[in-house]
RNA sequence: GGAGGGAUUCCCGAGCGGUCAAAGGGAUCAGACUGUAAAUCUGACGGCUCAGCCUUCGGAGGUUCGAAUCCUCCUCCCUCCA
C-alpha cells in the first residue's frame, strides 16, 4: 500500500498555516509549503510567511528557496515536492502539504504533460511580436498550428505559451496535453480550511491586511524598491499587496486607495481559490472555529493514517 | 443675502426629448485554468410567470404621442460674491 500524505488547502486568510503548525505538535508530520509566493526570500510580511521563530519551531520545506528575480513553476514545484515527500516518508514521517496554490496541488496530484520548460528568449521575442502585431495576429497563427488550443484559450498569456510550446516541439500543445505523467505514489487525504460564510473570510482579510501594514509591510516594499535588479513586472512582485503598494509608492492614488485595492485583490484571490476547491469532491471541509477544527482535523488524519 | 453648479442603478461616472434598464470604470457573484497561477482570462450584474412585462435616474407636480433628459416648486450638497 502507498504511504499516506496529507493536503491542507484553503483560501488565503483562512488560517490553514496556523492549523498546520498546530497539527505539527500532535502528529509525526513534516510540512511542505505549497505556495508560489512563499518560495521567495525577502517577501515575508505580505505573503503571510511564518516568522523565523515559527519556522525554527515548525520547519517548512519549500519556503525561501528563490530570489525575487528568479522564476518558479508548477513543474519545478512538483519535482521539489516529490523529492521532499520521499525523504519525509523515509524518515517515517507523513508529509503534510499546506498552502493555497491550487495549480501546484493539481500538478502534484495529477501530474503534468511532457511540455518544454519556459524559454525566456523565445518569450521575449513573442512578447515583442505581441506589441507590434497585436494579439489577433498571434491568435491567428496559433489557429493555424493548433486550432484546438486556439479556440479554447483567449488570453495573451496562454496564447503565447501555446506558441512557445509549438516552436520548441513542433507539436501542438493540445496533443502534448493528452499525455500525462504518472500519478503520485501516495494515498491522499485532502482537508480544506475555509470559513462557512464568505463575509467572515472578507472580515479576516481586512484584519489581516491591517495587521501586515502594522508589521511594516510598507517598509518591506520600500526596501525592495531600492534594489535596482527588481521591477514591478517580475512575477514575484505581482503578488497581492506587493503590486498595489509598489504602484502607490510609485505615485498612483492615495494610501486609502492602495489599501482598498489590496484588500479587493485579496478577496478576488480567495474567490478564485474557492472556485478551485469546489471541484474536489473527495475533500473534507473544515468550516469550524479554531479548536473544533483542530480536533476534527486530528481525528480525520488519525483515522486516515491508520489505514 | 446675491450669482452660479450639482443630485443617475452598491460606489465613481457618462447621458441632455424617443434607438435608455440607462456608456465606461470599480466592487460583488459565478466560471475557466498543464513550466508566470497571490498570475491570466471569460460571463453575470434592477425585478419577474423573461423573444414580453413591471419598477428605477433626489421629492412633488406640469409640458409632450413620448422625459433621466424641458418647465415649476421643494429638500440636500458644492463654488463664487457679500
Amino acid at each position: 500500500m502507498n504511504p499516506p500524505a496529507i493536503f491542507l488547502t484553503g483560501p488565503t486568510a483562512s488560517g490553514k498555516t496556523r492549523l498546520a503548525m498546530q497539527l505539527y505538535h500532535h502528529l509525526p508530520i513534516e510540512l511542505i509549503s505549497v505556495d508560489s509566493a512563499l518560495v521567495y526570500r525577502g517577501m515575508d510580511i505580505g505573503t503571510g510567511k511564518p516568522t523565523p521563530t515559527e519556522l525554527a519551531q515548525v520547519p517548512h520545506h519549500l519556503i525561501d528557496i528563490r530570489d525575487i528575480p528568479e522564476t518558479y513553476s508548477a513543474a519545478q514545484f512538483r519535482q521539489d515536492a516529490l523529492s521532499c515527500m520521499t525523504n519525509i516518508t523515509r524518515r517515517g514521517h507523513i508529509p503534510l502539504l499546506v498552502g493555497g496554490t491550487n495549480l501546484y496541488f493539481r500538478a502534484l496530484r495529477e501530474g503534468l504533460s511532457p511540455l518544454p520548460a519556459a524559454d525566456p528568449v523565445l518569450r521575449a521575442e513573442l512578447q515583442q511580436r505581441l506589441q507590434t502585431h497585436g494579439l489577433a495576429a498571434l491568435q491567428a497563427e496559433l489557429a493555424q498550428v493548433d486550432p484546438v488550443t486556439a479556440t479554447r484559450v483567449q488570453d495573451s498569456q496562454r496564447i503565447l505559451r501555446a506558441l512557445e510550446v509549438w516552436y520548441k516541439t513542433k507539436t501542438p500543445l493540445s496533443v502534448l496535453q493528452m499525455q500525462q505523467t504518472s500519478c503520485m505514489p501516495y494515498r491522499l487525504l485532502t482537508l480544506i480550511c475555509a470559513p462557512a460564510q464568505r463575509e467572515a473570510l472578507h472580515q479576516r482579510i481586512h484584519q489581516r491586511f491591517a495587521h501586515m501594514l502594522a508589521l511594516g509591510l510598507e517598509q518591506e516594499v520600500a526596501e525592495l524598491m531600492t534594489r535596482p535588479e527588481l521591477h514591478s513586472e517580475l512575477p514575484a512582485l505581482r503578488a497581492v499587496g506587493y503590486r498595489q503598494i509598489w504602484a502607490w509608492m510609485a505615485g498612483n492614488g492615495s494610501r486609502s486607495d492602495m489599501i482598498a485595492r489590496s484588500e479587493a485583490a485579496t478577496r478576488q484571490l480567495a474567490k478564485r481559490q474557492l472556485t478551485w476547491l469546489r471541484t474536489d469532491k473527495t475533500a473534507y471541509w473544515l468550516p469550524e472555529t479554531e479548536t473544533v477544527q483542530l480536533h476534527r482535523a486530528l481525528s480525520l488524519i488519525r483515522r486516515f493514517s491508520d489505514g
